[in-house]
DNA sequence: AGCACGCCGACT
DNA sequence: GTCGGCGTGCTC
């Protein structure tokens, strides 16, 4: 009788095994109707075996074989295994997550019928630069695997290269998968795709999809039927029968690395599968992940370069460096900024003032005793949101009404400390009664409908200064906006975070891409403690080149990333001890000692140190060798797992983590 | 991860 | 005398 191996959603590193009279090998790749425990569950048959080792007695009948769907193709498994071996995660675990939730739903799910998508029609296709041409042309769409990172500054054409070599993939025959990295640009990327290829099955595939509308989407793909897959991270899994190109699109973004459950990098999972495939990648960004960089400097991937802006009319912003420790600031505004502003007013031009913390003030303290606002439940200060008279945490949640006076000494005098987007907002329109000031950020926009109603006010001219995070840097013409100021974006410079320069760095070109389009030249005032880090020269200069240059050498004298290759064990547990004794004993493993060429440093609390009530510590894993991480790992982590620990304690491992 | 079974404190 | 805490162990 026929075995079936499934891959169910657990945490385990095994596969379950079930009879099967009818089954054959023609299964594999399909789900199965599993009974597990005293349920059933929806499993994913990895491989259809002769009985043999597993004695009929012992194995329970599996359930229904699906069959509402092709069967998963061997390249999706190779890619699941990769990541699976790669990232520490269970095979079942990967498999599984890359299905849409319905399709893992044991009871049938109800499903109605989707609404076609009316198109706008195409108008005649931009002339090409002779970057660009070169760049389309270093990409042989039908010539096996190849990886090309594509840099060029925002306006330089990145999307029309794309554009173009869908083109040729779609001619071919072939789908495209085209990542990026947030929602809140997709729809804008979307209709300019659809209303480029407007007789092509365009679908997209991110989070913030209906879930029937997303499995209807990643059918479609499935199927063979949409050509054009627009996605974020999580699509990287889906499988495509005649994938033949992959963009990612803003590829240093830190977005496309998951931060919870497997903890993979979708860019660096799109390498793997374009290898996997003999396809080729592209990979664009203004601001290459250093990564990359390294990766395009040392021959392994190519590099394409646009330098000149598609429209020739159009400039680069002129970037001035502000000292605040020689400026009289109000409110942290200095005087030139005042005046810009001012100026731009005057003119009818449209200002940004960039800041990367919103609510009123970071904290609320008491100057008499030294009272500071703190979350009960993490090692953060609560955030005063004066708009809704609330304090709350910016990491778990927790809110409170503002109290009075200082809870601990009485005093009535207490002070908010610091400044975020509301405050800025209510300074700037004390300062500028006249001016219509909208302000942007996730108190602001909390749907996708109101960042769109937002967007629209914009653009229509509804506001003469914005003040946002984050949320505004991205990808965004807004074609009055002249000024882009930048308020104390450089505390974390001369933290220990090492990747701190490199992220401004890329935040800071972003946000400075807003200013000027191609009949108004752009202007950008950074305002920093610190005008002589080499940073703000090179941001002046936009010579990301420089830069780069110059991060990675430090990084190579230091023996950071890119290289050396790191992971990292976390525990957290209801008191720091047990976090840290757990990680103790997974130093003192016999693994440890055998794998000479992998480092482990002492356990150390997190930087959060405590989330939501739980203490949270970590230990660092490093080797200079890839394979000899990779061949530690696995032994490591089986050995973890063994250890013993209390129930409420929770451990992972993290592959080339981003944060430290 | 769920979900059972199993042994010690405050309730009808 | 029972309800229920979550500690330990298994899932095919």
């Amino acid at each position: 009788m026929p075995v079936l191996r499934v891959a169910l959603d657990l945490p385990l590193h095994r596969l379950f095994e079930y009879r099967a009279e009818a089954a054959s090998t023609a299964d594999v790749g399909l789900r199965v109707r599993v009974p597990f425990g005293r349920g059933e569950r929806i499993g994913v048959i990895v491989a259809v075996v002769d009985q043999g080792d597993w004695p009929d007695a012992q194995l329970k009948p599996a359930g229904e074989i699906l069959r509402d769907h092709a069967p998963l193709p061997d390249d999706f498994f190779a890619l699941c295994e990769f990541a699976s071996n790669y990232y520490q995660a269970p095979f079942g675990e990967v498999v599984l997550q890359a299905l849409p939730a319905g399709m893992k739903r044991v009871d049938p799910p109800t499903r109605r019928a989707g609404r076609a998508v009316k198109v706008r029609p195409a108008g005649v296709l931009p002339e090409l630069t002779a970057e660009q041409t070169v760049a389309i042309d270093s990409v042989a769409v039908d010539g096996g695997f190849s990886a090309q990172l594509l840099f060029g500054v925002t306006g330089s054409g990145k999307t029309e290269v794309y554009l173009r070599l869908v083109e040729r993939t779609l001619a071919l025959g072939g789908q495209v998968l085209l990542l990026v990295p947030e929602i809140n640009l997709t729809p804008q990327l979307e209709e300019r795709v659809r209303s480029r290829f407007p007789e092509r099955t365009v679908v997209s595939l991110h989070s913030e999809l209906a879930e029937a509308a997303r499995e209807r989407n990643w059918r479609s793909a499935f199927a063979g039927e949409a050509e054009i897959i627009l996605g974020t991270r999580l699509s990287i899994f889906t499988p495509l029968p005649r994938l033949g190109l992959i963009i990612v699109d803003e590829e240093h973004d830190a977005s496309f690395k998951q931060q919870d459950g497997m903890r993979y990098s979708a860019r660096d999972v799109a390498v793997v599968r374009a290898r996997q495939l003999s396809i080729p990648i592209l990979l664009g960004s203004a601001t290459p992940s250093l990564e990359s960089w390294a990766n395009a400097q040392g021959g392994r991937y190519g590099l394409q370069t646009l330098k000149e802006r598609a429209n020739p009319e159009a400039q680069l912003p002129t970037v001035h460096i502000i000292d605040t420790r020689r400026a009289t600031l109000r409110e942290g505004v200095s005087p030139p900024l005042v005046a810009a502003i001012r100026e731009r007013l005057a003119r009818e031009e449209q200002s940004l003032v960039f800041l990367n913390r919103r609510g009123y003030a970071p904290v609320l303290a008491c100057p008499a005793c030294g009272w500071v606002s703190q979350c009960q439940r993490c090692a953060a200060n609560l955030v005063l949101h004066l708009a809704d008279r609330r304090l709350r945490c910016h990491h778990c949640g927790f809110e409170n009404g503002i109290p009075k006076a200082c809870p601990t000494c009485g005093n009535q005098d207490i002070h908010p400390y610091g400044r975020g987007t509301q405050r800025v907002e209510e300074w700037l329109q004390a300062e500028f009664p006249e001016a219509r000031i909208l302000r942007v950020d996730r108190d602001s926009v909390k749907s996708r409908k109101q960042w769109e109603s937002m967007l629209e006010r914009i653009h229509g001219g509804e506001a003469d200064i914005l003040v946002g995070t984050q949320m505004l840097a991205k990808g965004h013409d807004f074609p009055k906006l002249t000024l882009v100021g930048v308020l104390g974006a450089d505390a974390a410079l001369y933290a220990a975070d090492w990747r701190a320069p490199e992220r401004l760095f890329a935040q800071l070109m972003q946000v400075a891409g807003r200013a000027g389009r191609a009949e108004l030249k752009g202007e950008v005032l950074v305002q920093t403690q610190y005008p002589d880090h080499p940073l703000f020269a090179a941001l002046a200069s936009h010579d990301y080149t420089g830069f780069a240059a110059a991060q990675l050498k430090e990084r190579e004298q230091a023996g950071f990333p890119p290289y050396a290759f790191q992971a990292i064990l976390r525990a957290e547990a209801p008191a720091m001890a047990e976090a840290v004794a757990f990680l103790d004993q997974a130093l003192a493993l016999p693994a440890v000692k055998e794998h000479e060429q992998v480092m482990l440093y002492d356990p150390v609390p997190m930087k959060m140190a405590r989330l939501a009530n739980l203490e949270r510590a970590q230990l660092l894993a490093e080797s200079y060798s890839r394979p000899a991480l990779q061949a530690f790992l696995p032994r490591w982590r089986e050995a973890i797992a063994g250890l013993k620990a209390s129930s409420k304690l929770r451990w992972h491992i993290e592959v080339d983590p981003l944060e430290l």
